[in-house]
DNA sequence: CTGAAAGCGCTTACAG
DNA sequence: CTGAAAGCGCTTACAG
């Protein structure tokens, strides 16, 4: 990269010290009105831009944040980055964007390098795998800030839904819906996402009044594959379940193929609930019942949560841990329906 | 951030200068073994990082590029983002993220944004708006890659879709099958790639001696809502079509709904073919027939790309112009099938 | 093989 | 209000 014009050029330019112009670009209130008045114009003439390198050395504030993602390609980490880089881009940060891959030795790599950048703060967002990186980061005095974490820890910051209680009013919903037997696809990689959503599911159950079942627990890993799989494996069940709530979306998707290559249809065999809000959930055919993660403002909250870490004085600030929880809501719509009366289900009267 | 072990400091405690200090961490052949190891020893003790932003202000590189794209949360954006990333990593280049949110104001301000971060090259992915920041960055001599641009322009490198060819081919596939009124819904702000896929319809028709009939080429802008919108138009028309081409897979989500809506069927009233190969198009119902652009390898192609451009020297490397052209794939799925025949279209005697 | 020096492009006390 | 100086954390010719 061509070396473009520098603070030295413009102060020879303007017969001034190099002070002088950094001093007057930099607003400074120490310069007379005129001689800031020309070196701007000609900084803007020259199209001057300062180098933040150089600036942040000195500063030791580099105005950047790193985040590190599973796989940026993931539509929830899409929208959660989305809300992200507004509020980052608003303050004049930079994001600089890693992938873990699901990788723990990629991730404390992806780390290592962030550390490198002087980035500012840490976002992690949904990461699944262990968090390594947090005694690495906490040493360094880098704040973080999670967003679903997976893996709790103490002195970190973080932004969640409420998850226990999202899975349970999926589930209260369903069984409203006179559903007796409901099963729960999970993701065994979820973590934490995972066990709260378990424990709403099974929360929900007891108050109905519905005896858990383990044989209604199956896990899957997040994808249509897994989903598929799992589905099958409900289906195989001697009584099968009437509804299934999905660990998320993307399981359901899975659920929903499963059910269509068998010939049942959703939700008059078999209703299904998801997690996320994803944007093709309602897309899909019959539209997908879910709970909507407010995922922009997920991603808003963290970047401001980080924000406010960055400018609070860094002694008195590190032993609270902010936890911020926003809540999902349940979006009811064509997936989940009352089970069919078990009269009307004995097509073949073989009983 | 606190900071971090400098090299100074394992200078004073190795008992050397920081100059061979860094020559030790560099690998330099200029250090003897024992001192270069001691020095690895201590560094790795401390758990030193070199300062990268001290680094390229003496090396003039900064190991890092910018991507300005207009919504990260894009299916297809984040599938290039995850290729570039992958590169980029394992090269050792740190990736600076920046929306344009398709504002060309703002477009121009994280461009310049990238700039002061003395980015080495930048990747430009999908922009819908102008390209002011071309001549910004062909001024700076900052090598720029666009991926499937919008807006050419000369002395600006590429990897795009051959979308003339793949739409080409959709057309052909539908006109095989029977079909001979295909409609085509656009993206009013799909420019070139909205150019180019028009005219493969265009001239698919052609060949197929199907006379092209404006009417039945409506627009949307890349949304599920336009979709729905350009659906419901091309259902009022006096011949409704048979087949539908959409501009991309999320167009025809909107697509989808509105043939719900009216009661229609894919593929047994209506054909609906898509473009993008997303990851949901195959989970729909019904599966959806489309062209799959391989997102991933053009996002890694890009990167390879800028790579290249940033090893070669600057002056016989400026004037050529390489665009590279990847190639789709027609994945057919259910939602194309032959007409019904007319015959048994007309269920109602009337005629 | 190693060190002293200069310098990358900035900011900011310290004098005046 | 302005300038000279020091320094942020590095790299790299230039001597030795």
């Amino acid at each position: 990269m061509r070396k473009s014009i520098s603070l030295k050029e413009i102060a020879q330019i303007a017969g001034v010290s190099h002070s002088t112009v950094s001093r007057a670009l930099n607003n400074s209130l120490l310069i007379s009105r005129e001689m800031a008045e020309q070196i701007h114009k000609i900084a803007a003439e020259r199209g001057y831009r300062p180098n933040r390198n150089a600036r942040s050395l000195v500063t030791q504030r580099s105005m950047a944040v790193g985040c590190v993602v599973t796989n940026i390609a993931d539509p929830f980490i899409g929208e959660v980055m989305r809300g992200v880089e507004e509020i980052a881009s608003q303050e004049d940060y930079s994001i600089i964007l890693t992938h873990s891959g699901g990788n723990p030795d990629r991730e404390m790599k992806a780390v290592r390098s962030l550390c490198e950048r002087t980035v500012d703060g840490v976002i992690v967002v949904a990461s699944r795998v262990g968090g390594a990186y947090v005694p690495y980061l906490l040493e360094r005095q880098v704040p973080i800030v999670l967003v679903n974490n997976q893996h709790p820890s103490d002195f970190v910051h973080s932004v969640t839904i409420a998850n226990y209680e999202a899975a349970r009013a999926v589930i209260l919903h369903l069984g409203e819906l006179g559903h007796k037997h409901i099963a729960y696809i999970g993701d065994q990689f979820g973590g934490q996402s995972n066990a709260e959503r378990h424990a709403g599911y099974r929360a929900a159950l007891k108050e109905m009044g519905i005896r858990y079942a383990p044989k209604l627990v199956v896990s899957g890993e997040s994808t249509p594959a897994s989903g598929e799989h799992a589905m099958s494996k409900l289906l195989t069940l001697p009584t099968p379940p009437t509804a299934i709530f999905c660990y998320d979306d993307i399981t359901a998707l899975g659920a929903y193929r499963t059910l269509q290559r068998f010939g049942l249809r959703i939700p008059h065999d078999i209703s299904i609930a998801g997690f996320d809000g994803l944007f093709f959930a309602e897309f899909l055919q019959p539209s997908l019942t879910t709970v909507e993660q407010p995922m922009h403002e997920m991603g808003e909250l963290a970047m401001k949560l980080l924000l406010e870490l960055l400018s609070t004085s860094r002694k008195d600030a590190s032993p609270i841990k902010t936890q911020i929880i926003v809540h999902g809501k349940l979006v009811v719509r064509d997936s989940t329906a009352s089970p069919r009366p078990k009269s009307l289900k004995a097509e073949h009267p073989s009983s």
